[in-house]
DNA sequence: AAAAAGCGAGAGCAGTGCTCTCTTTTTCAG
DNA sequence: CTGAAAAAGAGAGCACTGCTCTCGCTTTTT
């Protein structure tokens, strides 16, 4: 599964002095207990003096390692992410090279797990922005895109091998607009696929992470669906049809 | 639009006394202003103090009108939910009986567009719990699934007018449990629709929310999609499509 | 008119983020 | 090896939060 220790901390070369090692050391623990707070009480209530006394040192202290709440929200961001994206790599990589939709189903059943799994760190990456909270852009894009860059290979991987069924997609005419930002985006990603096939990937995307939405976040009744491993299965091959890969 | 009045406040009968009438005004004065609040700084930072002190009133007096936080946290989510279930309502209603599509695309629409408008209240609504609140069912049930049941009643009038074209749902197996699920809402909703229909139903339900959260919750990137409007309309008509509602 | 209930003000408690100063410890340069 | 510099921890303090309690005052009810 996901590794235990946070490797959120930036390993510039080796650490030379034992004070250097105890600082990197210290501010992995404060990930650490920062994400036992996170899984146990939310988001919302992460509280820097509470991670303080887990600590087992003064609240004014953490602030040597850690500017200010945001920027430990930030550190417990970028550790979630990775850990989300490996473990997405790690099912999407159990698949065989060429079998697009199992790579797919993978994907997309590790999102759940992970998500069903940590509930609270879901809620940090994709749940309500926390307010007055903005993510700094350039630490966190990179880790924050894997799972969609992995989609996107997938998708696109499919379509150069042909395993996409183009028949799933009849006349749906891209607006002028929208045509320009996926002509965009495959530029930027070096893809292949056709305006249509990007479109309805993204499309597979959104609903993708709107049904592990819907079940992490509790918009489902308590008791309306019982079978929900069953109904996200049959989310998946609903969408697997809509973007036309071969089950 | 919506009006600008709460109406969250429990009419029982006519209100006697002028301490009863003053009541119910504070009352409605404090979701008026929590509203304000929530909309300019999002939910997690609601405070009970801040709203006693736009009510000029000393803190401890809200107390005499709002239990809690909590209970200040649920009157906006019922006022939230009505908004909201008002305009999709209005939209609905202002298309012709019998156009199922243009129904959908006016539901779908009017969230998105009530979503972007208050984009705290939808994330109350729909993004992550906020933590060490649970919304009491049996006040927040009926008004919370105002949008579901509307959604499903055109489903449902579609299916039984023969508007849906069935050649959209090849041979898709619905598992047991999953069945066993959907014949408890076929029952407590009256419907008329088959397994696979409200399976596709719940699926378009999601993705519609996946879509719009992704959209208010910033999660594609900043400046990914300059088009949201096409992207939207887009992924509306793929759904029609996978629903089998002729447009 | 007297009793009861409702209401607002104020003090107070425990918690939060964050800053500042002071002291101790560690590192580094000469 | 010694003294300066840098880093770290402790503690006090400020402004804020949710919430409780008590004390008077006003309105309603009896």
């Amino acid at each position: 599964m996901t590794p235990a220790e946070p490797a959120a901390v930036k390993s510039t070369g080796k650490p030379q002095t034992p004070r250097e090692r105890a600082r990197i050391q210290t501010i992995a623990d404060i990930v650490r207990i920062g994400r036992e707070h996170l899984a146990l009480h939310g988001a919302a209530a992460l509280s820097l003096r509470a991670v303080a006394r887990d600590l087992g040192v003064v609240s004014s202290a953490v602030y040597r390692y850690v500017e200010n709440r945001d920027e430990l929200l930030t550190l417990l961001l970028i550790d979630a992410y990775n850990q989300l994206g490996d473990d997405v790599d790690e099912a999407v990589n159990a698949e065989a090279e060429g079998d697009f939709a199992a790579q797919f189903t993978a994907l997309a059943n590790a999102v759940r797990t992970w998500a069903i799994r940590e509930p609270a760190s879901y809620s940090l990456l994709f749940g309500s922005p926390v307010p007055g909270y903005q993510a700094p852009g350039e630490r966190t894009t990179v880790p924050g895109t894997r799972v969609i860059v992995r989609l996107v290979g997938i998708f696109d991987a499919a379509y150069r091998a042909g395993a996409l069924n183009d028949a799933a997609s009849p006349a749906v005419v891209i607006p002028e607009g929208l045509a320009a930002d996926l002509a965009a985006i495959r530029g930027e990603m070096n893809l292949a696929a056709p305006d249509a096939t990007l479109a309805r990937g993204v499309l597979v995307w959104t609903s993708v992470f709107g049904a592990i939405s819907f079940e992490v976040f509790g918009q489902y009744g308590r008791d309306t669906f019982a079978a929900r491993d069953d109904l996200f299965d049959h989310q998946l091959s609903v969408l697997q049809g809509v973007m036309g890969l071969q089950g």
